[in-house]
DNA sequence: GGGGCTTATGTTACGGTGTAACAGACCGTT
DNA sequence: AACGGTCTGTTACACCGTAACATAAGCCCC
């Protein structure tokens, strides 16, 4: 069927669309949330929050290192390590940890739980704020007598256009 | 408060218990998953079903390694990880992302996706199988038009035991 | 029981991911 | 200018995982 164009989660960021604005619209949240709490941007900081959110796809922190060091930084891994786990921090970017790799926060801001939609075919992951599932997630650890603290969901899967494009038509 | 009894997923566990049996069912589970299926239980890999089920605390695949190669068995990895993906792809251990390690499947049999309580301080995890959160997660992915196909779940956190026990009696 | 196929094991070598530890540079404060 | 904290640069290493190839063990068929 020619599905109408109910604008999914995915179809926002995989699909055609101004992302300079994603990016424009992190860093300033970036600046925001630094700025509002003392913590200092630093051009490498700043650098590291660009790479990530070039494009909706996590990235390797190896892939970032090189990309730094063709830049002229250095190329030791401690370095990008260091501006991640800072950006982890503010919650200006999330670790998935099903792929060892990083992709820029949706959200920004205080460091939050989310859920996050992987794509194994483009290898764009989308994060999500379902309070539903969050409730449960904690209703669930409660009737354990468990402390959550730190949920990690991610969904691996396959997105609507690759679904599509992997069935050329109708079967 | 002295809460009473009310055995808990983690309680069940993480308490004393007759762990023999634990480790006698897991081992029926393998042989009769193993038998109808026409898999081989070879002897590496029930040792190192064994191993993974020796308590309730993940164990990383170089712990593994360094038991075999104490009992005589090889020392290279691609030995260890062949048996874990073997056990895996029959049901039989789970891999967790958020640590890399690996754990018994309490349930065994087709490999199916099931929810885990990861607690850091003791460091047991448990294995939960919670319809409502499976049930959410399939929404979630739907409502995104997305195909899910391997839901990761990992709630990392307290169990009441180490909690009760960081705080001595009441504050 | 031998020939040939499939599966499993043993081994080498390597690539990817992440961190400990220390030295030096930068920055604001006094 | 001296100091103390934070940030950066670097070395070295630990841990996690796999590709590729050689050998051995089970299985089936004749």
């Amino acid at each position: 069927m020619a599905s109408s164009a109910s604008a999914d989660a995915f179809a926002q960021v995989a699909g055609p669309h101004d992302h300079d604005r994603c990016l424009d619209a992190a860093l300033d949240r970036a600046e925001q949330v630094c700025g509002a709490r003392g913590a200092r941007l630093t051009p490498i900081r700043r650098r590291v929050l660009e790479l990530v959110w070039s494009d909706h796809k996590p990235v390797g922190a190896y892939d970032l290192l090189g990309r730094l060091s063709e830049e002229g930084w250095g190329s030791a891994p401690p370095m990008v390590y260091r501006a991640l786990t800072f950006l982890e921090s503010h919650g200006l970017v999330h670790r998935l940890a099903s792929i060892n790799a990083f992709v820029g926060c949706s959200q920004g801001g205080e460091s939050h739980s989310a859920q996050f939609l992987i794509c194994h075919d483009c290898g764009i992951a989308v994060e999500l704020h379902d309070h539903r599932l969050a409730h449960d997630l904690k209703a669930a650890a409660d009737a354990a007598g468990f402390q959550l603290e730190a949920p990690v969901v991610e969904i691996a899967g396959r997105c609507r256009a690759c679904a599509a494009a992997s069935v050329p038509e109708s079967p």
